[in-house]
DNA sequence: TTTATTTTTTAGGTTTGTCTAAATTAATTT
DNA sequence: AAATTAATTTAGACAAACCTAAAAAATAAA
């Protein structure tokens, strides 16, 4: 793999996030989100453009080409994973990891990022739940939501629960959760956070705020 | 701390080194240590002595001001810890980790060094026995050698030994060798790279090149 | 469909950090 | 002390990444 300047890599890594699974990312929008000008973006296109790495005809947006796109799951692989270790390892706050990846993010050494990736016992997803590649590029298709978070009558598949402790196992092996059970939000009372959940088949039951923030799902 | 580009710290860094108690650093030097042409560096000479970094007189030469120093012992704060995070967490090995620290190092953000610092638990020195400066810019006042690499005949005081296993701590016992130790190097054999040292007054006695390998020292 | 508005691109300029080639100053040799 | 050599600086250019202002194309409205 080539290397990027900081850059080039910025703007692959936002195409990815503004580009769906199909559509095309217009210039504005782009500028928008990097916090430069318009004439800026349309420069770099046609950079990228002579590096295969977008799909570009004038006035008309651009998408990642395959090649693009790899490059761009490698960025946000360094990225998550730099935040697992903020958070995880040197204890900075969830909402405070994202900034400081920012920059890590663009230290493109291949040993260096797979080792952090053993190092950190090749995790998932990042502090935000969301999904890190591994090193060929995959990774789980959607993001990881506690169920604090997640919508009601919605199907939810459990699918990680963190702060493991005995005391919690034994909680959720009494409300019959485990990984993989299908359950879906049925009531959230504000008052104190607690949820009603409903498992499978089985009656409702209720989840305090500090179990749900610690159950993870998504949609299966 | 006013931020400094990745190129401008890596000028300063340099300096720092080879600027040894007072001296002068020449033009041709930095710019062969740093490859570049002798004209960048008067570019940069430039900029930074207008920020106040660098004294500097057109053909005089140059070198750091305090402020100067302050912003190098900072960058070599960083390189070090990332250096020693490396070989010590990440399982690189002693000869890998300049290279990749290269590049942490320009990540200046202080929570992040900080932070990264009490992981480690402070660590003094970095893989190659260079002292790592704390967060005021405080630090050993000499590298840490291991006494297998330390001249003839000349007075070292043990100040770190690594590898800490209760055999080992039991044969320094044995051997009357402990922190603050004074030692001489008498002899080095080649064959098997065992030396023979002679401790404070006492009479001479030989040490393996491995327990030698593992007690680093220093002039005291 | 013509006009107006929005979006995008082009043209030309700035800054940072680099370069080459020429000019200047310092150091060394004769 | 003058001449030669070496070191350093200046002058002018270049690439990357950004900018502003004006032109061009696409979209929306009248």
């Amino acid at each position: 793999m080539l290397n990027y300047s900081a850059s080039e890599e910025n703007y692959i890594k936002t195409i990815f996030h503004l580009q769906g699974e199909d559509g095309n990312v217009s210039t504005n929008e782009l500028a928008d989100r990097i916090k430069t000008k318009p004439a800026s973006v349309t420069d770099m296109m046609k950079k990228l453009k002579n590096r295969k790495l977008v799909h570009y005809q004038r006035y008309m947006g651009f998408r990642l080409t395959p090649d693009g796109k790899k490059v761009a799951l490698s960025i946000i692989r360094r990225h998550r994973l730099w935040e697992y270790f903020l958070a995880e390892k040197l204890k900075f706050k969830w909402d405070e990891v994202h900034e400081v990846a920012e920059h890590l993010e663009h230290v493109s050494n291949k040993k260096l990022v797979d080792k952090l990736d053993e190092f950190l016992d090749f995790p998932k997803f990042d502090p935000h739940g969301d999904p890190i590649p591994d090193s060929n590029g995959k990774m789980e298709n959607s993001k990881q939501v506690s169920i604090a978070e997640w919508p009601l009558n919605k199907q939810a598949v459990v699918c990680q629960v963190i702060n493991q402790s005995s005391e919690l196992l034994e909680l959720l092996h009494h409300k019959k959760i485990s990984l993989g059970t299908k359950l879906e939000v049925k009531k959230k009372f504000g008052y104190d956070d607690s949820i009603e959940i409903k498992v499978q088949k089985q009656k409702p039951v209720t989840i305090s705020g500090q179990l749900a923030k610690n159950i993870f799902v998504n949609n299966g």
